[in-house]
DNA sequence: CCTATTTGTGTATTTTTAACACAAAGGTAA
DNA sequence: TTACCTTTGTGTTAAAAATACACAAATAGG
């Protein structure tokens, strides 16, 4: 009588809700070669066990979500990130089969140095890269946060200077030219869009040529200066492409 | 023995964590004498007990989150809301005294006629409007949490048409044109609010006029045509004030 | 019927966006 | 070393959008 009160206790009253909490991380990464990426792992275990999906995990008792976030990236893909938001919650009380599994989606963006490293770990069998427009079949709900996510960038690049955070920290011009156009998946003047990224005065033209990359006339490299934009931005500056 | 390892088993292995799960819900509405405002309830128990805060609670189990907001808000202020969509989940681990609880916050507006609407009940000793600009003080971190979705109001009846949602369903034009300049905190030109406005095509005009409210020239009323403005969306239209 | 209040309406100016093409720099291969 | 290929850099003009601005008409109330 005694062990069903306790029992009753601890499941009932402590914890009345039978809802496990977990983060996802949906990472984009980009280059000139690859284009715009996402980081996908291969699940190791059951359910959808061999499945690509979005790294993540359960969100320990004493961390924040963000920590959470960046331990299992750590974890499962030794990724660094330089940008994280918070995405979206997706809470429908059946989008895990075994149980009823809430996950707040972050959003990253790592620079193109970090691109290429890749670390397999423990928790997954396999972690690698996958143009954002040729996504394998994903486990879970997975498809539809990528979805989100894409659609979330795609709008976030036109009024907030995140692209930067996918290149390096300095890059030729065509890079940022290249990546909006990936991105927006529509043909971009360059004369325009040089003359209007210029006119924010948030970007430095640095001294430095670009590297030759085969063919072509080399051109300067172009490095984003945070702390102009954080004080124009106080002066009511708005950035939009 | 065998019941150290069935508490065990319900406590660690089947919930590993010690997070509860919330959902909060921040309300606006509007009248042209009131302003815009929150709807808020006054906190019948500890902790906080007393204090004003956003209406919200626990999420059941079966239940989606969007499920749970509107039992809530049934529930705690029997207001019945027009448009409800996920503003952003706080997840600090010590936001709640008592242990660690998340919630995801969500974001509603009702329209003017639920405006008056308001019914006390059980979980709530009181539930009032208050104008977004003299909000009192409130429990726990849901002065940030007010502040974020206040942000988001802002930003968003921008570029979606969601204004409308605060409105009547017929209204006069120059409630629309208060709304935007209560909101946006800046005058509004009325010509050329109008012109853009009715630029879209999303408003029909009504031969009806408005009442009589103490003075002025009476006014049409307009309405918004949401299957208009869903076609128009699919071909690409683009709303934006 | 006079006054106060609110609605309705058009044009001119400024600013922003969009369209558009050719010369210069370097790499590579003949 | 030269000819060719690829990529970068640059300015003007036309069209579209945003802004600034003022007065007459309709009603309510005194």
């Amino acid at each position: 009588m005694f062990v069903s009160f306790k029992i009753y206790y601890l499941y009932h009253v402590k914890r009345t809700q039978n809802i496990e909490v977990a983060v996802d991380a949906i990472v984009f990464g980009y280059s000139k070669e690859e284009g715009v990426s996402i980081l996908l792992i291969k699940r190791k275990y059951d359910p959808f066990k061999g499945s690509w999906a979005i790294p993540g995990g359960f969100v320990l008792d004493h961390e924040s979500l963000e920590e959470a976030v960046e331990r299992e990236l750590q974890e499962e893909t030794g990724v660094k990130i330089s940008y994280l938001e918070q995405l979206y919650t997706f809470g429908k009380p059946d989008r895990d089969p075994r149980t009823r599994i809430l996950s707040i989606a972050y959003f990253g963006l790592v620079k193109s140095n970090q691109f290429e490293k890749l670390k397999a770990t423990t928790d997954a069998e396999d972690a690698a890269w996958f143009n954002f427009k040729r996504l394998p079949k994903l486990a879970f709900d997975h498809k539809m946060i990528l979805n989100v996510a894409i659609e979330r960038l795609r709008g976030k690049i036109i009024y907030q200077p995140i692209g930067f955070e996918l290149l390096d920290k300095k890059f030729p011009f065509s890079d940022l030219e290249h990546l909006y156009s990936t991105l927006l998946d529509r043909p971009i003047d360059r004369r325009n869009f040089k003359k209007k990224v210029m006119s924010f005065g948030i970007l430095d033209e640095l001294d430095e040529k670009a590297k030759s990359n085969g063919a072509g006339r080399p051109g300067n490299l172009f490095q984003f200066n945070k702390t102009t934009y954080n004080r124009l931005l106080k002066n009511g500056m708005h950035f939009e492409i």
